[in-house]
DNA sequence: GCTTGACCTCAACTTTGGTTTAGGTTGCAT
DNA sequence: ATGCAACCTAAACCAAAGTTGAGGTCAAGC
């Protein structure tokens, strides 16, 4: 497998930005951040690799599934920096994210059933409706902030 | 119908923290933004009707499909504060929700879906990939920030 | 009647994910 | 060699959704 690529072009930061779909800002706030890395040319300015533009693509995928940006960047940071993210790379994270993603699936799932089922119920039973707290279900359960959670049935 | 209710008894906004399962500072805040009112004491407390635990609980599932307060508080002041929110009053809320939690799990089945493929395609090439930005198709989306989104195909 | 826990207000602080502004520098084209 | 767009840094600002702290008041049990 010959070099094919003597001189890769580098793209400056306006560049990165209007291909990624970001603006400028989010460029220099994900570098500071570290989601991102490049060089630096004579006269300072930022000269990305393409495979930047990819990263990107990640982060603002992961962000979808509502990803913080510290923890893709935890996840990012398993990617090697100075060449661009392989296969295997990009599956690992795939799946990782994938887990995510099935396990929110499953709990907005829950929680439209709930909701499907408290529009005929009319949610004014405290008994029975599993969307409403029964007053003091929630507090049962112990000290500390308590939430909703539907992926945990009340009682 | 009789009126059954000869004293309503008051909630303190301890009581409500504590069977609602929010802070204190939160019931404030709540407050403040007009999610929630009540009364207050010949001393300045606030009570609070049952009615509030309710909305608390339709606030917090509400949350719960990604809604913001702002929006939350909206759709709230169509129920009458001043009285026990009925059926109707909820099922209106419900059936609206209903619709934005369908579309987000749509949109996060797709994500999902071309998530799948990515992992068996390895998503290095530009022209296939789903998920991946081909580069400048974002760019020619027109000007303004860009997002991938997975409920609009890529071209 | 006094102590103690719950309450009050107001202001400041926190985190996340950036954008905006100010003041100054680079780099490319003419 | 000059002009203009694009770039640089640092700091300030923004919104959301609250939390925390300071300083002071209320209510209830003993």
């Amino acid at each position: 497998m010959p070099d094919r690529d003597p001189a890769p072009k580098l793209l400056t930061v306006g560049e990165v930005a209007r291909r990624s779909g970001v603006a400028v800002s989010a460029v220099h706030f994900y570098e500071r951040k570290g989601l991102i890395g490049g060089w630096r040319s004579s006269g300072n300015q930022r000269r990305y690799g393409r495979g930047t533009l990819r990263r990107i693509a990640i982060v603002k995928v992961a962000q979808q599934l509502g990803i913080s940006l510290a923890e893709i960047g935890r996840r990012l940071a398993s990617l090697p920096d100075d060449r661009t993210p392989a296969k295997a790379d990009w599956a690992r994270l795939a799946e990782a994210w994938r887990g995510d993603l099935d396990r929110r699936i499953v709990q907005l799932t829950r929680l439209r059933d709930n909701l499907d089922g408290c529009i005929g119920c009319g949610c004014l039973s405290m008994e029975t409706c599993p969307l409403r707290n029964p007053d003091d279900a929630l507090a049962a359960r112990g000290p500390g902030p308590h939430y909703l959670d539907a992926s945990k049935p009340l009682d």
